[in-house]
DNA sequence: ATGGCCTTGTTACAAGGA
């Protein structure tokens, strides 16, 4: 089972690129960030096209900011929007949380797609307001069972020194404070593992690179997009990259799409068996 | 030393991102 998460900063305009990457990568799970469309839009844009592609579809939108998503092609349950008393930033004059996070049940996986909110600086009240978020999330996963979650998408946190490209560049902004990264830590405590690291303990990885000053170009970039999986995930862990080719080209994302692959369960269970789409989507499709 | 870009909504900028 592969599963893949993307910022794709507004699936409308990513459309180009997002649905070639599906037919390419074949993700069997996809949680999505920054979709930046209502519900309505999201499936009217992208509803056919992932039909035909075998997926399911659970979207939690708002329209011109945040957006997340859920796309399955091995069962998806039990969906739940939001997260269980989350934050409202009242102080921005909001009376509705904003759509940061889908939950639903996936080829036997609890998977979240998460946009966690981005602080915008630590004297802001955006920073308490994320790491409230952050608080929300880590009760809903320990109020679940952690060895099946999967929490997955853009943390907006570097977990640490190495994962941004310059720190003193970092010094006084959000993303690498103590305060961020303890919230990450408490999230892990509930039993998730950060797999990229642990694959790839000491290589240079990053997920995010700034469309300015030709970043990506230079690897300058932060690893802020993570996939946090309990122990029955992570310990099927077959393979876990950054698929950097999707920040290359024409009308990139910033972010690239982190994926993961797993083995089939030891006892022989992969999840739920899914018949194939009534018309299945070619392997490649003509252009 | 600083900033460089992109997306949205709306129609020359403002907001937001990280």
């Amino acid at each position: 089972m592969r599963l893949a998460t993307w910022n794709v900063n507004s699936a409308k305009s990513r459309l180009p690129r997002l649905l070639p990457w599906l037919d390419q990568r074949a993700p069997d799970v996809v949680c999505l960030q920054e979709t930046k469309l209502s519900d309505d839009d999201f499936a009217a844009t992208l509803g056919t096209a992932l039909a035909e592609r075998g997926y399911a579809v659970a979207h939690h939108g708002q329209g011109r900011w945040n957006g997340v998503a859920l796309l399955s092609r091995v069962g998806l349950d039990d969906v739940v929007r939001g997260l269980p008393g989350e934050p409202v930033f009242t102080d921005g004059g909001l009376t509705e949380p904003d759509a940061r996070a889908i939950t639903a049940t996936c080829g036997g996986l609890r998977v979240t797609s998460v946009y966690v909110p981005n602080g915008r600086e630590p004297a802001d009240p955006h920073y308490p307001f994320k790491l409230r978020w952050l608080a929300a999330l880590r009760d809903m996963v320990a109020a679940g069972d952690p060895a099946t979650a999967v929490v997955a998408g853009d943390m907006n946190i570097a977990p640490t020194d190495d994962d941004v490209w310059n720190r003193p560049a970092f010094e006084g902004s959000t993303h690498v404070t103590p305060d961020e990264r303890a919230a990450l830590t408490a999230l892990g405590a509930t039993g998730l593992r950060d797999v990229m690291r642990e694959r790839w303990p000491d290589e240079r990885v990053f997920t995010y690179w700034d469309y300015r000053a030709g970043r990506f170009h230079q690897d300058q970039g932060m690893r802020i997009d993570l996939v946090l999986a309990g122990d029955v995930p992570a310990d099927r862990r077959a393979a876990v990259w950054v698929d950097r080719a999707a920040r290359k080209g024409k009308s990139p994302s910033d972010h690239a799409p982190v994926l993961l692959d797993l083995d089939d369960a030891p006892d022989g269970d992969a999840g739920p068996v899914v018949p194939p789409p009534s018309s299945p989507a070619p392997l490649v499709r003509k252009a």
